[in-house]
Parts: structure tokens; sequence; C-alpha cells
DNA sequence: CGGCTGATTGATCCCGGTCAAATGAGGTGG
DNA sequence: CCACCTCATTTGACCGGGATCAATCAGCCG
């Protein structure tokens, strides 16, 4: 069953549900199949969600990696939250009639696409699936006032910083991370738009780390040289990421 | 019934929970109940919950202000939302391990402390209550989204403006507004850790509200001089509220 | 009356924004 | 293979919004 789950395409959704609930082995099966029947592919750039959509189905990231955001007319942008391989955009959206923000993608992904309807007959019959994804909204929720403080209470570095931080600790239990380093397909552009910086002033802020010895991040690889150092100066704790659940 | 009800310290939340969610009276009955039998008290500057607490019950305000925050080390607070009559501090919180922010009360507040086993056998006999409760968290997630917007790309005339704007709004559909006053029990420091800027500075930006004739507040009353004006500085849409949901 | 909290004002400084231009790295078509 | 275009990163110069420090003022309460 484990080296069955590791070639599936829901290995990280299912790792990450697992941490917020225990499942059992038959609610892991019909996620799985749920999720098989489902799958959808987009490209990079493409907005899967727009705001003010009407939403009708749970997206389920399986790879690749999206932003959520808010424009305003000025052609200000606000990152409000990047959305990793594992995590679900938009469980119980639906609940509101139309969605208050869009959801972009940043690299090409792939997803589960699960009508509404299919959703709630999954929950009905798998009690714990359900919770484990109200859990997986909540955290949304503790991921988002978590940035409110980054936005409205730290300077460009330490706001820099953390977010480098939470974002290299969120990749570890989906198992994205090669030691000392990750994947990083962000933009200097979204980084800013993240971080409510302007671009030039991240380009320096991004230097400075760099000097500092803390980080090296050139051609989409990012590597951390000194994660203590660089949680210090991010006054960065990881408890609001619920990494360790204890269900 | 509509007339008993008036009277009903529960007014305010059944007001909000029937936005939502259509509510059957056997329902509206059921909680109305059930918040009678919780009722509590807390002074002001008392905090309710605090970061790192477990929850285990759900805490809806009958009356008063409070406010969601974090502290951070070297005395820097960031307010992360404002719990006004009728909100719901914490359904479903009970799913997380501990809380991740603290709510404290900025006046007396009046409020049911209904606990789990009694809140879960409550939204097991009446889903659409359950339903309504998710709405209220899914809600939250949005004005905090919405916050992020304001604290990571609006200047501060129009960051206090958006502020001032949505708590007039979402103090509308509770009854608290009258004509184009309303109590505002916010000191500028509160403000000023809501909108991530100086007390001083937040200090001349009200000040220049004031100047140009957009409200005008003193002794904890505010009054909207020109609610269009205000609107158009902040860029203020309400639709993130979702004050008029069609269920 | 003295002490406390909150609002206000003035002076100064600096973090980070803005503007503008240069450099680099793909990508594409001739 | 090169010319050219586009998009991302980088650098320099300058400016300004908002922070910081410090003092004053106004209520309020014991």
């Amino acid at each position: 069953m484990t080296s069955l789950l590791d070639q599936s395409p829901a290995r990280p959704v299912i790792q990450r549900l697992k941490v917020m609930r225990q499942l059992a082995d038959d609610e892991v099966v019909a996620l799985e199949q749920a999720i098989r029947e489902a799958i959808r592919r987009g490209r990079a750039g493409e907005d899967l969600i727009c705001e003010g959509d009407c939403i009708d189905s749970v997206r389920i990231i399986l790879s690749g990696w999206l932003c959520r955001y808010k424009a305003l007319e000025n052609g200000r942008r606000q990152i409000l939250n990047f959305v990793l391989p594992g995590e679900t955009c938009d469980a119980y959206a639906y609940l509101l009639s139309r969605t208050d923000h869009s959801i972009g993608a940043i690299t090409p992904v792939v997803y589960a696409d699960i009508k509404r309807a299919r959703f709630e007959q999954l929950i009905k019959t798998h009690t714990s699936l359900g919770e484990a994804f109200w859990c997986e909204t909540l955290l949304m929720g503790t991921i988002q006032r978590e940035w409110a403080v980054n936005l409205g209470r730290r300077m460009a570095l330490e706001r820099v910083a953390h977010i480098l931080c939470e974002l290299f600790e969120r990749l570890r239990p989906v198992g994205l991370l090669d030691g000392n380093t990750c994947s990083f397909p962000l933009t200097q552009m979204d980084l800013a738009d993240a971080t409510g910086l302007s671009v030039v002033h991240l380009n320096r802020t991004l230097q400075e780390l760099r000097s500092a010895k803390l980080i090296s991040l050139r051609e989409r690889i990012l590597r951390i040289e000194d994660l203590n150092g660089l949680k210090r100066i991010a006054l960065f704790s990881p408890t609001y990421l619920y990494l360790y659940q204890k269900h």
C-alpha cells in the first residue's frame, strides 16, 4: 500500500491530510480514486480561478506552484499566499456565492478538479476526510494571519527572510526539499508582490541576504545556507504551520 | 416570534447567520437556547483567548468589540481583525490543536461560551446552522485577505479610510449604525496596530481625513461625513464582506 | 493634587519608493 | 549563427512617506 502510494500523483495530498487527521485506509483509497478521475493540467501564467467566479468544484494541487492574489485598479497587486503541491485551493469555497480573489499558476500545474457533488458525496461517507479538508482550510487562515503580521509589522529584511523560511518549511513535509535546496520558481516580482515591497527594494534585500551568507538564489534554485540564521532575523516560529499536529 | 427575537441578546447573531444561510425557525430557537444557557461577561482589556491556548468551546459575541492580534517579541503588535457584535470568535477552532493568535476585549463584552460537545450536538441536529457557522469562518478569511491587501499595497490615507469603511459596513447589518454615526471604541493605538502604522502617523492621517471633511471622530463617536468620498479614496468595494449573500 | 492614559504637535531621520537606464538570459525567426 | 525582442535582474540617483524621539496637552481617577 505504502509503496503503491509512492507512485500515485495523490501522494503529497495524502501526506498532508494525514498530518491533520488520522485517515483510515479506505478513506485514503476513496480520495485517491476521486483524484485519479479528475486530473487536469494548467499552463504557467494561467488563472485557475478569477475574482468573482462562482466556485463549484474543489481543486487539489498535485504538482506545481500557484498564488492567490488580488489585483487593484492601478496595476498594484498583492499576493495573498502561495499554493504548493499537496495543498487544496478551495475546499468548501462553494459555500460562498463568489470567490473574493484569484488563483494563478506560477508554473505548469497538475491538479484534481473534483466537482462539488462528487466532493460532498466523498466527505459524507468519509467524515475524517471532510474534517481533514476543514483543517486544511483553517490552516490557510493561520498562514494568512501570519502574513498580516509580516506585512504590517516587519521590516523588509525580516519580511523577505520570513517568507523564505515559511516556503522552505512548507515544502519539507511534502518531500520537495533536497537537502538545503529547493526548486524556487518565483520571480522577484512575485516576491515583491507577496511582501508588499517594490521590485527594486526586494532585489536589494535579496542581495543583503546573500551577502550575509544566509541564502543563495539563482536560476530558480533556492539554497538556504544558514537556516537558523535566517529564522533568527525573520523572527520565524513555525508553530502557525501546524507541521506536527497530534490529530 | 420576530418581536420576541428583538429582545433576545442573540438578535445580532441570528441576524448575521440568516444572511449566510436560510435558517428554519426551530434552528433559530435551538441556537437561541444554547446561547442563553452560556452567557458570560468579559472586562475591557481582558484576553478571552491567548495565543497557544487549546480551544474547546465556541465564543459568540453578543455585545462589545474585541480584536484578534499577535504580539511580537519586541513589543510590536499587529491587530489581525476586529470581532464585532453578532460575530463568532472561533467556530470550529477546536479542530486545530492550539490557537495561533490572541483575542482581546476592547470594551466590556457579553458573549456566549458554548462548549464543544454542546456545539457539535447543535450543528449535528441542525445542519444549516453548521453551514452558517462555516460561512462565518470563511468570511473571516475573506476579510483577512482584504487586510493583507490593505497592509501590503495601500498608502496610509487609503489604509485608514479603508478600515473605517469596513467597520462601518460591518456594523450596519447588525443595526449598530445611527444614521451616519456609530460608537467607536478604538484608541488611536488600536487603529495604528491594525493598519501597520505608527501612532503618530495614524494621528496625522486621521487629521487629514477630518480636514478633508470625510469623517469626524471624537469622544469614541465616529461620524462619517461623506461615505462615498471615503470609499473613493479607500478604493473600497464591499463585495468581500458578502453583506447580501443569496444563500 | 499627582499620576496615568490617550491625543497632539514639532523636528529630524531613514527605509523603502520611484524613475531611468544598463545588463543578462532565453526564445524566435530570418 | 546572428539579429532582435522580451522578460527578469541589477544598479544608480533622488525623493518622500512614514518612523522615531521628545515634549506638551487634555481628561480621568484615586
